[in-house]
RNA sequence: GGGUCGGUACCCGAGUGGCCAAAGGGGGCGGCCUGUAAAGCCGCUGGCAACGCCUACGUUGGUUCGAAUCCAACCCGGCCCA
């Protein structure tokens, strides 16, 4: 360890919302042995986005400074699946799923993570040897007040929308993670905090020393207004392409320019500090500080100069108009044709540029379908399948196929 | 276990026998504008080779010419009592 605590601690907890408690962090570093930094991951969802780079940056840092990362796969909970948005958010996983998911999720991950002082440890190993007596003792270490008073709970509470008692599990059994990995710090989202602290209780318990915890602020989506998550369909994933993430950033709100910037890009706090200034300052117009911090982006997690590469396509289809250089492909299904003639609406929803022949109807009617650059409107278009070949349909402003036949 | 209120489309929420594929809002999508921003305006938003048919108002069964609406049983949730 070469840096002084002071140095380290400014470091580590750099862009933390809270940190609890800096002075147990202190006494930590001061000891002089890496210590271990845990970071829950749910393997429900395959992507990683920028959103959850933000934590991941900070985990980074840990380990940039010798310290270990150790990753837990909520393997064993994803397998039963977690009620609390419905069903829907979260479905319970296979065995087979979660595994899957879990590997591509430090394939990404190791866009951000270094792969040395790194500790990855699924949560099935502990939780799932636990027997009903086990779960019952360590259901026996919180009260329903406790629970209660993570705001969540008590907001829907308060709105009479049901709880599950197994969600009041969950804060545990993560907290129990803790205890089986020996964490002296675990970093979350702001929306971990609860969860996090009850770690430290249940560390304390178990004589163990307490958990720092450290949450990092949580990025809003491309809406601009709730948080960036897979299920809304508003995130940037870190593997997809740089032009898709180019256009991405430049379609969220205006007032997140900088945000996005300083949490998002792996900047430095002051040259995050310094774009803001000069955003502010209006040496970089709200358009042009957009784009700087869209290839700053792209450029963190695709390579440097990836950045510009994917400008230049966002140029080239947004301003020139021109049909971008990559574009998915389709090949009719020739079945579908009827009398040797297929229905546009048809091809629309075969291509997946609509859920249905319905939708793609609509879209018709509505003028938002181009072939090779010219709208067709008439809602009942055919067209002799040999004539599709190597046409290219645009639907909307940012969708394009090329049909094959 | 008893009482009571409730379950409607992606979400919230009206509708309490035919005029209901179901008001309104949100979200989403398309168009105009534009900087793939915001604001704004207009339109669409179950499916089906489609002026008709099919599926859908928690589930199943019933009443009726006709049910999201009435009846019964069941399932699920909130609240109160035990």
């Amino acid at each position: 360890m070469v840096l002084g605590v002071d140095e380290q601690l400014a470091i580590l907890t750099a862009g933390a919302v809270d940190v609890i408690h800096e002075a147990e962090l202190r006494k930590k570093l001061e000891r002089g042995q890496p210590l271990r930094a845990k970071l829950g991951l749910d393997p429900s969802r395959p992507d990683i986005h920028i959103g959850h780079a933000v934590v991941l940056q900070m985990l980074r840092r840990f380990q940039e400074l010798g310290h270990v990362a150790v990753l837990i796969v909520g393997d064993f909970t994803a397998q039963v699946g977690d009620p609390s948005d419905r069903s829907s958010t979260r479905p319970a996983l296979s065995k087979e799923e979660a595994d899957a998911n879990a590997a591509t999720y430090f394939e990404q991950a190791g866009r951000i993570l270094l792969p040395e002082n790194l500790e990855i440890r699924h949560n099935s190993e502990w939780l799932g040897a636990m027997g009903i007596a086990d779960v019952l003792r360590l259901a026996a270490r919180a009260t329903v007040a406790q629970m209660l008073a993570r705001d969540d709970f008590e907001r829907r509470y308060k709105e009479g929308k049901p709880i599950s008692i197994m969600e009041f599990l969950y804060p545990l059994l993560q907290g129990w993670d803790s205890v089986m990995v020996r964490a002296d710090v675990e970093l979350g989202g702001t929306d971990q905090l609860f969860n996090n602290l009850m770690g430290r209780t249940l560390q304390e318990q178990e004589g163990q020393e307490a958990q720092v915890v450290l949450t990092a602020p949580l990025l809003e989506g491309l809406d601009g207004v709730q948080k960036m998550s897979k299920s809304l369909d508003n995130y940037v994933a870190i593997t997809e392409p740089p032009a898709t993430q180019f256009g991405k950033l430049m379609s969220i709100p205006d007032t997140l320019t900088t945000r996005y910037f300083s949490l998002a890009s792996g900047a430095s706090p002051a040259e995050a500090q310094d774009f803001a200034e000069q955003a502010r300052a209006g040496t970089l117009s709200p358009v042009e500080a957009k784009r700087a911090m869209a290839r700053r982006i792209v450029d963190a997690y695709q390579g440097e100069g990836a950045g510009e590469a994917a400008e230049a396509e966002f140029n080239r289809v947004f301003k020139s108009h021109d049909v971008p250089t990559d574009l998915p492909e389709h090949t009719l299904e020739s079945a579908a044709a009827v009398d040797g003639q297929i229905r546009l609406a048809n091809v629309l929803q075969q291509a997946g540029l609509a859920k249905s022949n319905a939708e793609g109807r609509r879209l018709i009617t509505q003028g938002g379908v181009r072939i090779d650059g010219e709208a067709i409107t008439d809602p009942d278009a055919t067209y002799v399948p040999a004539d599709l070949d190597q046409v290219v349909i645009q639907v909307g402003r940012r969708r394009w196929v090329r049909i094959r036949t």
